[in-house]
DNA sequence: AAAAAAATAGTCAACGTTGTCATGTTGACT
DNA sequence: AGTCAACATGACAACGTTGACTATTTTTTT
């Protein structure tokens, strides 16, 4: 079979200077309809991966390669009538750039590189989504990279990824995004990058960035469970690495304070985003005499393993102790009862990470130079039943 | 930034000739140690973002371009000495080779392409995690492709993916991968792929393929049921498009009759892999009179389905109802208690799977040309507390 | 020792695209 | 009419690599 079909491509490279004939005979001779296309030849030929390339539409559009050139670029210089011509041309042919040629040729590339080291898989395949959304709609190809933030070798490995395919830039995902040491030789390296970030506010920095405001929903959590009359509240950490965890406590503690409660170190817990730490701290806190009446976990994974402790020790959510997550991961939405918790559109967000990219690298290519090169958004507070009894 | 470097760039390519002046020199004039290497002179330069090229290699080992080709592929017509000062001057520069160059050039690709339309992120990251690891190995690029098997256009969609990305070849995993609609149009279209999918012995066809023999897995899961005094065991289906469904309650059957125990049809339902699913049937089973006394969730969200609506109804797991569920994913490792399941490796499998692409596409490269062109993997069953009671 | 065979190494063009520079074409203004 | 912009198009080289072919060296055979 894939010896026929080279043998077939081969076929059509040969006869090269056939086809044009043929096209002129369909386009002279008679109307268009019942006219034999290079397209039609191609498919007859049985050439199934043959590509059309540019000089194909050239011939078929009786132009220059460089004005096909020209109009893929979306060139202005290019004659209205020339322009739809060639468009023309590109359709019947189903003609699509090639991107190894595109990315060879030119300084520039139509590639990007996602990286990442996150061990949730919600979130990762969330990322990548909107990514390669964005890359679709742009035109670029994606190359996936997920590695270790702790490898020694990162900066270098980075930088070897994007000298190997060519990568115009980097999408950066949290926890590698918001660590400084990286992100500045990156930049020192003349590498451009986009990163995703917890964050209250704009970054200083010129690369272009995209910031999740943990800190303002996790206020908005907190004074739901202080709104239900909660006072003693716990808060169980994930990593230090990622930002978020400073981000959502530092919301968590200033809604306390806001509404007069004093914030009581003793239960703030470090930990890690996982189910077990979750449970563990949770042991922990419910053999305390002065246990808490609500927990507040750094995000899904964390409340659910409270959760499955909190049932350990007899008790009961929300009666005797409410819960809340964040992330709205399903196991928010499938442990029972379903955990209040705090919702991020992460393919929105990648997509928009993307985007900002793009605008960095090609300000020409957008119309809004000079639009901002940073973003935020803000998780929106999602009540469920682990927080509902107990009405002010 | 950006400027500076590319200046930089071009001083380089710029004063090409003088470079090998300077290597000379420390070569000729004085022994290897204090010399000044091209690499050096390329990193004083501030020329981060440089490629060197396969000119760069055949200028420092003093050969022409073409017997470093010959290095870099592996051919076998050189000379071991001179192998080994291109191989050095490879290691020196830091030489990696261009893969949008090599992709153009050849007859052959140095990408493959990842195609999926599968709802669980955890199965998600785990092929790609192993897919990527072989890729890297054997010097692949990988392009992923999450992509509707619904879609009309897929065979389309996915032949102007292989051509836009000049992909040497697919993986697809299931439910794709167990369309043979889909495969077989892909197979008439002369594309290399290789399959993951579900199934109890190898598959005819002549492409590469990687089964997982759910069936046998089923059977120990159901056997393990039966061992713990179950015999009125109810069974929660996937989708009927994923053909694990159908192995893993074939499995579940066999079992059963293995062990006298008629199949009770009403017994066996059908569904989707989620949560939701497991839930609702379970609600169903939990109000007949004649319960059934454990339940075999065809995946784990199923499982976790299930048991979320034993405890609604009141009962106990595993003391009024067992539960046992596939894949062991965190759901099953995070539930109260803990399911029972089965486990396979899906980044174990993925990486197996792009050997036997590999295989496939380049018979010549490696030495196994004759190995078959198909593997088997049985997921082992993972005893949990969720069965454990009730000894036979 | 010469001839043939095998081994190693090199030359050149080509993959599909775009940047540079040159050329042609239009219309507006002396 | 003749000059000059401004616009529109084209010719050609180059990106980094490899396939086909050729040239050289080494080994084997006669």
């Amino acid at each position: 079979m894939t010896t026929l079909t080279i043998f077939f491509v081969r076929a059509i490279r040969e006869s090269e200077q056939d086809v044009p004939d043929i096209r002129k005979d369909s386009a002279d001779g008679q109307p268009d309809s019942g006219g034999v296309s290079l397209q039609d030849y191609l498919v007859r030929k049985g050439c199934f991966l043959s590509k059309a390339t540019i000089k194909d539409v050239a011939r078929v559009a009786e132009v220059s390669l460089k004005t096909v050139s020209r109009v893929i670029n979306n060139e202005p210089t290019v004659k209205e009538a020339t322009r739809k011509k060639v468009q023309a041309a590109i359709k019947e042919l189903n003609y699509q750039p090639d991107m190894s040629a595109r990315n060879l040729r030119g300084s520039m590339s139509y590639a990007i590189g996602l990286v990442y080291d996150n061990p949730n898989p919600y979130y990762v395949v969330g990322v990548q989504e909107g990514v390669l959304k964005a890359c679709r709609e742009m035109g670029y190809s994606l190359q996936i990279h997920p590695c270790d933030a702790h490898h020694d070798g990162i900066v270098e490995e980075l930088c070897d990824l994007v000298r190997q395919s060519r990568l115009a830039g980097l999408v950066i995902a949290p926890p590698i995004s918001e660590n400084e040491t990286i992100t500045k030789a990156l930049e020192d390296r003349g590498i451009h990058f986009v990163r995703i970030i917890s964050a209250s506010s704009p970054p200083a920095g010129a690369s272009p960035c995209v910031y999740v405001n943990d800190r303002a929903a996790a206020h908005s959590v907190a004074e739901h469970l202080i709104a239900h009359g909660h006072t003693r509240i716990a808060f169980l950490s994930g990593e230090e690495e990622h930002h978020s965890t400073f981000e959502r406590r530092e919301g968590f503690k200033a809604a306390l304070l806001e509404h007069g409660i004093a914030v009581d170190d003793s239960l703030i817990l470090d930990g890690a985003y996982s189910f077990d730490s979750g449970l563990q701290r949770t042991m922990t806190l419910m053999d305390r005499s002065d246990r808490p009446t609500a927990i507040f976990g750094c995000n899904d994974e964390i409340a659910a393993g409270a959760l499955a402790a909190v049932r350990t020790r007899g008790l009961t959510v929300p009666d005797d102790v409410a819960i809340a997550g964040f992330e709205n991961s399903p196991f928010s939405q499938q442990s029972r009862p379903p955990l209040t918790t705090a919702a991020q559109s992460t393919s929105e967000i990648a997509r928009q990470a993307m985007m900002l990219l793009v605008n960095e690298m090609r300000p020409q290519s957008t119309d809004n130079a000079e639009a901002p090169n940073y973003s935020e958004f803000v998780p929106e507070l999602l009540e469920r039943p682990s927080t509902s009894t107990r009405a002010t």
